[in-house]
DNA sequence: TGACAATGACTGACCAGTCAGTCATATTGT
DNA sequence: ACAATATGACTGACTGGTCAGTCATTGTCA
């Protein structure tokens, strides 16, 4: 597999096999707009919002599986019901379906993050809150599969890893950050250099994704519990103190 | 598969490929010169593993950069400086040559966790010496990419994600959770529930791993430096109390 | 010791199969 | 009926793996 990769040696007159990553990169019509199952999809544009999801859960399943090189367009085409033709109808190609896969996937993700909202009671809740957030909506899906792949191509798409970097974990740290500051002042964390390094408070929660897709199989890790002994060390036994 | 085939329709003469071999030409010891090494290599033997290291040491380049798909077994051969079908003398094929190498690569970190020595000092110091010495090994150099590698290919190659939980996941968790416990009884660690989830401690070196890949010209991460308030917030902070 | 034969590590052209991307034709919606 | 969409047969660049042939090295014998 794998294919025509880079090389790309300036030849302008062959057409096939570029993936000179032509700028653009757009995002044509993914306005997520009619959704919900139940619709059957009013006309036209339902139908074409309907086949591009159709094609990107494809793609996500297989992708996932097999990891970009691997993964066969043919293969994609046949999970969701299209041609192969088909595919480039909504996208440019391979790469380009990868690359907006992956921020189609993340959208939900960043969009909880930026939603941040107000902490009423201990900052220790928030973050236990945010833990089993995490542990159930992440790694116990294929939104865990999705960190992995990342992790596993992003060195070769820089474009995945920034934009990763830039919506997600900047983000997330950055809110973290304000988390574990304001619990400093309210004296809830006695640490302060944690607020240097917030990527600690979420450690753990990275090392559960990895351990499922990996390990799960040979020794199951409950990554809730894990997470909540972290918070212990972090603020100090539970209603102890 | 394939190979020419019978075909060879009665034709007794035809010399095969014509493959003239303009004589002299050759390309003999493209190879990395005579190696820096000491060892000059003793005869035959000693060449063939000359050959073998250096096959290894490309193809560990090629498949770090590349992934198992993507990457060609021509570029390994060329980086190596031997013809393609050297390859085939010292690998069955592009997978097995792929597991071994994985399995060379960490056969130097398994000796060093079957060797966790004598504890003398305070545990702490024993942690705080593996950390550095995982930054300044691991993180540092492309042993953490071989990590991250077996991350990304581990869920489609059971064999590498089995040797590597067995031979390293398993006998590393165990001698930390051993020296948790023993810190536990020498009173350094109060959270005794630590000793259930020794992943934690090292929770922040995989993370060092990850943001070296991935994030490192983004924002630098000083990962000794994390790992440290890290263990503050496990062994209290540094000289006090 | 020198000539010659045997050995097998190494080479690289070749082959068969694969798959990203194309496009002429067919189908559907209005 | 016409345009927009969808199809899938097809193309050809590309790669894993093969093996007939080469030749440096080692072994043998006079």
């Amino acid at each position: 597999m794998t294919k025509r990769t880079e090389k790309t040696t300036g030849t302008q007159p062959a057409k096939r096999r570029t993936t000179i990553r032509p700028a653009a990169a757009r995002i044509p019509k993914v306005a997520s707009a009619p959704l919900p199952e139940a619709k059957p999809a009013a006309g036209r544009a339902g139908k074409s919002a309907e086949r591009r999801a159709a094609i990107i859960e494809a793609a996500m399943d297989e992708f996932i599986a097999r990891g970009f090189a691997a993964t066969r367009l043919d293969d994609v085409a046949k999970r969701a019901g299209v041609a192969k033709g088909t595919l480039y109808l909504y996208f440019k190609d391979k790469e380009t379906m990868f690359e907006e896969l992956i921020r189609t996937a993340l959208v939900p993700l960043i969009g909880r993050l930026t939603a941040l909202p107000t902490i009423t009671g201990p900052v220790r809740d928030a973050v236990e809150g945010f833990a089993e957030t995490f542990m159930r909506e992440v790694v116990a899906t294929r939104r865990g599969d999705i960190i992995r792949l990342i992790v596993s191509e992003g060195p070769r798409f820089p474009a995945i890893a920034d934009f990763y970097f830039r919506e997600v974990v900047s983000k997330g740290l950055t809110g973290m950050k304000a988390l574990v500051q304001l619990a400093i002042t309210r004296g809830e964390i006695k640490h302060r250099e944690l607020g240097d390094f917030p990527q600690l408070v979420v450690a753990p929660a990275i090392v559960a994704v990895i351990w499922q897709s990996l390990f799960a199989r040979h020794a199951p890790l409950d990554g809730l519990a894990m997470f909540k002994v972290h918070l212990d060390l972090i603020f100090g036994e539970r209603g102890k103190t």
